[in-house]
DNA sequence: GTCTATACACCGATAGAC
DNA sequence: GTCTATCGGTGTATAGAC
């Protein structure tokens, strides 16, 4: 495929069409709020009339749609990557998943309503768009659950947990670093519940290693 | 004032109708969702046409303002009535004040939607509609860090695990009961964490009355 | 004061010329 | 593919009838 002699620059234009309009719409949506993309304004930034968009996208609804499922093909990717290079402490590695996942959530209030909240009026992802979202919530419960006896009904908890305070940030603290303090010791209650064994304390690692 | 020998006859009137118009808006906001509301039919169905509501309320923000305001006061009421009426044991205080929460929270999607999360663009209640609120709030602060020895950052993760579980509710099952099956479970996880004495166990209540 | 009629600016979407 | 023109819808403003 990669090596193919002779390129499509008819669909290697229209691909470049689309991402141009997309990263418009993203624009758009971290100025101003994922509720405020108008497809007038998403054509003037691409140079563009707004029923133009219609020969790239079907609907407006099309653009959120591609749009989401970006998002967590994204997140897919990262999460990947993070899980291949994991502490080994069951603890640690509880830590360093729901710090990568808040992180993600909190940096970009636009994407993450997209992806997990209601805030757009009838959209609903398509089930292509919805299929990296499964991914990432199949990989992360098998991931979790393998980090001790973890019940489907605890993970549930888990993802509950992560949600709700994200959801606190965005609502109380935007900007703010208040809800994340409140992370690590949320994320030990749970591990505490769960039985995961405590992380080796700081006061012994020095022993340990004098 | 209640004895007020002389009925004023026309703010009578003017306050059934703005019952009437809020009352039509929340049966919308039931049937279609809280973002189908508009001002022709809200005015449809008592009888008037849209721009006549402008009359009775500034904008339609200013009856999603109204509505936000009346939600909280309505809950504040409640969540009053509980609170003269808890069990004296902490923890079975804290289950029956999670679940007077949750079950308000997914009895009314739309209610819940406008109390707490942002799904109508642009909207953000007035310092008289936000007052219930932080009333609720303020009293559910200081009535869970009674319960024993709570931080305020504690409170924060309590309120974050309801609204996450109320969102996971509302995310994968509506209408069903999965996710209250886990509520006293997280409920119990937080209340261990924050060191809130056991239950007395069904066990030995049966030994300590034979 | 209360309501109607009319109008405006904006939205997503469609038809059809080029 | 992109354009112009236009449609039915929205929230909102205002003039004027009663």
């Amino acid at each position: 495929m990669l090596e193919t002699p002779i390129r499509d620059r008819k669909a290697e234009r229209r691909a470049a069409t689309r991402r141009e309009i997309l990263d418009a719409a993203w624009e758009i949506a971290r100025e101003s709020g994922l509720a405020q993309i108008t497809l007038r304004d998403v054509a003037t930034r691409v140079g563009m009339r707004a029923p133009s968009l219609y020969s790239h996208f079907e609907s407006k609804m099309a653009i959120y749609d591609a749009m989401y499922g970006e998002a967590w093909a994204e997140y897919d990717v990262r999460a990947d990557d993070l899980q291949r290079d994991l502490p080994e402490h069951p603890r640690a590695a509880l830590h360093v998943m729901a710090g990568h996942f808040y992180d993600y959530a909190i940096a970009d209030l636009a994407r993450y309503q997209l992806m997990n909240e209601r805030v757009i009026p009838g959209f609903e992802p398509s089930a292509e768009s919805y299929a990296p979202a499964v991914r990432v919530l199949e990989r992360g419960r098998s991931v979790v659950t393998a980090l001790g006896d973890v019940s489907d009904a605890d993970f549930e908890i888990y993802i509950s947990l992560l949600g709700g305070l994200v959801g606190q940030h965005f609502a109380n603290d935007l900007g703010g670093d208040r809800v994340s303090a409140l992370l690590a010791r949320a994320v030990d209650m749970w591990a505490d519940a769960v039985g995961l064994p405590p992380l080796p304390s700081p006061a012994r690692r020095k022993k340990e290693r004098p």
